[in-house]
DNA sequence: GGTCATTGTTAACGGTGTCAACATGAGGCA
DNA sequence: TGCCTCATGTTGACACCGTTAACAATGACC
């Protein structure tokens, strides 16, 4: 419905052979740039097709739906977001205090979440924002969340084994953990942080909401 | 684009006179009863217009897009948050310990946030949910959030006033408060928590993710 | 009571998702 | 080898959407 910017190359391959070989895939990583770009709006079915080349019905020899082909653009986008999350986490250097390095490892991936929602906006809004009221069935984000979800744990396990974080506090410390950093990093990305704040103070602020969160679940009371 | 579900009672009210006489007030409750219902993209123009009872383009006398009517829901969305939390807030009985009655009005408000996102999960996600990144212009979230963060100003200082919570704690406050409950909200609506865990499971974990976030902002380090 | 800016209306354009009907061609079976 | 079939892509059409231009009604002000 919105038909503005048009933001860049087309890039219209038009192929040789009738059959596109692997539209599907094709597709995908088309929408995966457009959302990226542009955030879930600019996911537009035939442009997609366009982009790729082909006619706009032939995305439903793939895909039921607009709707699934942005679907398979959140997993990819959430997909991404664990491999950024992981690779820093997996950057944390393994020495000294093995309370400290549990703990650094979290921090280092509460920052990765952050930052890949301020470095792939798109990308974020694309995982996470719900358009309309969900209906029966679970239209929103794709399972693979689960899988961050276990990491995670196991992030808060690690403290916990290092005696750095009572084992009682331990249950739906995750869920704690996540409310924070996905609730800042949407206040941030196009929210009132963003523009109520320099970005000094988003630094600092950043920091200082980190802080409190791990005071929270390690602090003794 | 989408025109599956046809919700309801189009409740075209054919006026009589040619003249409306409060037609952006009109145009707005019915676009809010919409977002209400369906959440942002049940917000339609043509929908809205034909709920009046008045031509679409009638809109463009006091919308310059159909972008500024959605704003304007936003802000009203805003509003009945901002609304229900100060009822909230006032609710919370002002008998003994200045302490514990300042905990429990930040308290009352993290629910009544979380509470009106779960009973309005159309409205706030119109509120909050972007669905393209934002050009240079702000289009985010209309600045009333402004009034709400001092309030939420407000209560901390209180919380700091009664000696609860360490002074130099306070700056950023706001910030690490509003996204806990921001970011639990929006994993509960449509997110990933609504479809993983049980409603009793949700209640459990929003209890200690709150105890957790009050621990971080006043326990002693 | 006449003038005119305000607030409506109709007609039309381009864009979008989606369906039905048709075209192509790659792979299996004779 | 040749044919048949079915997955894959195409064209054409429809309803809906946002938006603009040109026109009509009305109410307020002199």
């Amino acid at each position: 419905m919105r038909h503005d910017e048009q933001v860049s190359t087309p890039k219209t391959t038009p192929r040789t052979r009738y059959h596109h070989g692997d539209l599907r895939n094709a597709m995908t990583d088309s929408a995966v740039e457009l959302a990226r770009a542009g955030g879930p709006d600019a996911v537009v079915l035939r442009e997609v097709a366009r982009r790729v080349g082909v006619s706009a019905t032939a995305a439903y020899r793939h895909f039921s739906d607009a709707e699934a082909l942005l679907f398979e653009v959140k997993g990819h986008a959430l997909e991404l977001l664990a491999r950024s999350i992981g690779v820093a986490v997996a950057a944390v250097p393994p020495d000294g205090d093995p309370g400290d390095v549990a703990v650094a490892r979290l921090r280092a991936a509460a920052n990765a979440y952050i930052d890949f929602a301020v470095d792939n906006a798109g990308l974020f809004m694309t995982a996470f924002c719900l358009t309309k009221v969900p209906g029966q069935q679970f239209e929103g984000v794709p399972f693979t969340d689960a899988a961050a979800f276990q990491a995670l744990g196991g992030l808060l396990d690690a403290i916990v084994a290092t005696g750095r974080m009572p084992a009682e506090r331990r249950p739906g410390a995750e869920i704690a953990a996540w409310s924070v950093v996905h609730g800042y990093a949407l206040l941030l990305v196009g929210g009132p942080l963003e523009r109520h704040l320099s970005e000094q103070e988003q630094a600092r602020a950043r920091e200082r909401t980190l802080d409190l969160t791990i005071r929270g679940l390690i602090a003794a009371d």
